[in-house]
DNA sequence: AGAGCCAAAATTGTCGACAATCTAGCTTGC
DNA sequence: GCAAGCTAGATTGTCGACAATTTTGGCTCT
């Protein structure tokens, strides 16, 4: 569901592997937040030339992993708290309008699938509320499929080629376990219930509930684990 | 006020230089929508290698300027009227946003300078009502100084350093005259109005529908002025 | 004559080497 | 002893050439 290019030996180009590798190595925090990424060892460690490399890293830029300077280098973004703040007022709007255009244009069958969708969340928090991880994969399951059910296709590209890796970053990096995996699901619940019912008004307005109490919940996180700068080397 | 980088002979790279200027060819119309980029002319014309000018198109397409397939090429963008209603839903949403965080985050003295901008733009329009050019130029920067006196800086990059590259390309694509100027002009005084009196709830209102407004213009002249697939090659 | 296939040309992707720039460590002077 | 300037090393930016893929033109076959 994520943009499924991986491991493809001779599909696409080397640079759009390379990509994807480095995405995944930093969202999953393998490669620390502030880190320094330099080229050469990068090139030898993804047995590329330095060509394909500097494509893959100026992607990681655009999609805001990485920040870069001229004649500097390539840095893995440092996450503050106001950033993390920023990120949840634009998701909220921005999730708040798919919900409702979700509502409006997903048709029956997506809507089921959607519904069957989170049961199954829903019997995989009942049997194993432990792990954590599903858990957060299935929450982003489900922004997914309703970003994707909006059918606006510049909304789908802004929220899951960009803030979509950014947030999951975040929540790497603050370690966001699933104390509010039972709460969440609760609202997931109610607002399929909203889309099932084409109340866009509601829907939208339930989203952006769901997302402001996200964001309240990593807040409360935040200020009893404050800012720690990491600047930890590649491992 | 864009991103004021041209015609400084050394103090960025060649590739900024070159992103810089095809942008600004793409945005004006001066290449055309539709158009195919040759790597080996545009590496000619701009006289770079093909690399730096690489580096350039792909942050062209980070942009959403053009569109790139591998071993294929890149092709500008071509505009639809499905995609326009997209991004003007979009921008209804952020610029709202926008409008409500710099009532609450903008200082006194960048709202005394927004203000004696609108003046200005009263007296340009007062003076030569028909220079469509700058009355469209003088909206832009009307509605750069709301997003960047949100203060979100996450959201000033969706916005001024993607969307609004689009939408101008947009403007020059269907010849959007100003027609609308002095309704527009009114409007952005009540919208001046509000965040002065930091009131957030109406600033944000009063924004979403001034866009809406001018999507709506944008609908009933499209309608008239039926989608033009241009494919002409570059001049 | 039209459709399908093959080959050549052009274009894109990739690589290694060179030049310009920045960083770090050392020397030198106060 | 400390700060400023300088030199050496490493890193990034740029270039030209080669390899792989796509496209186009022509040819053959039905």
């Amino acid at each position: 569901m994520l943009t499924a290019v991986a491991s493809n030996p001779d599909s696409t180009t080397l640079a759009d592997r390379v990509f994807a590798q480095i995405r995944r190595a930093i969202v999953e925090g393998e490669i620390a937040p502030g880190c320094k990424l330099s080229e050469p060892v990068l090139a030898e460690r993804f047995t590329v030339s330095r060509g394909p490399l500097r494509e893959a890293l100026r992607r990681l830029e655009a999609i805001h992993l990485i920040e870069r300077k001229a004649n500097v280098g390539a840095r893995v973004v440092s996450l503050s708290g106001v950033q993390l703040v920023e990120l949840y007022q634009i998701r909220e709007t921005l999730e708040g309008l798919a919900a409702r255009l979700a509502a409006e244009a997903m048709t029956d069958t997506a809507v089921a699938e959607l519904q069957s969708l989170l049961a199954e969340h829903r019997a995989s928090v009942a049997r194993d509320q432990w792990q954590a991880y599903f858990q957060t994969e299935g929450d982003w399951d489900f922004h997914y499929r309703i970003v994707h059910g909006s059918g606006n296709q510049r909304l789908i590209a802004i929220l899951c080629d960009d803030l979509y890796h950014l947030a999951r970053l975040y929540r790497c990096q603050f370690g966001m376990k699933s104390e509010r995996a039972t709460a969440a699901l609760k609202e997931h619940g109610l607002i399929v219930d909203a889309i099932a019912e084409r109340d866009g008004e509601l829907a939208e307005w339930l989203m952006r509930r769901h997302i402001r109490a996200s964001r309240r919940h990593a807040e409360q996180r935040i200020a009893h684990h404050p800012i720690q700068p990491t600047m930890r080397p590649v491992p």
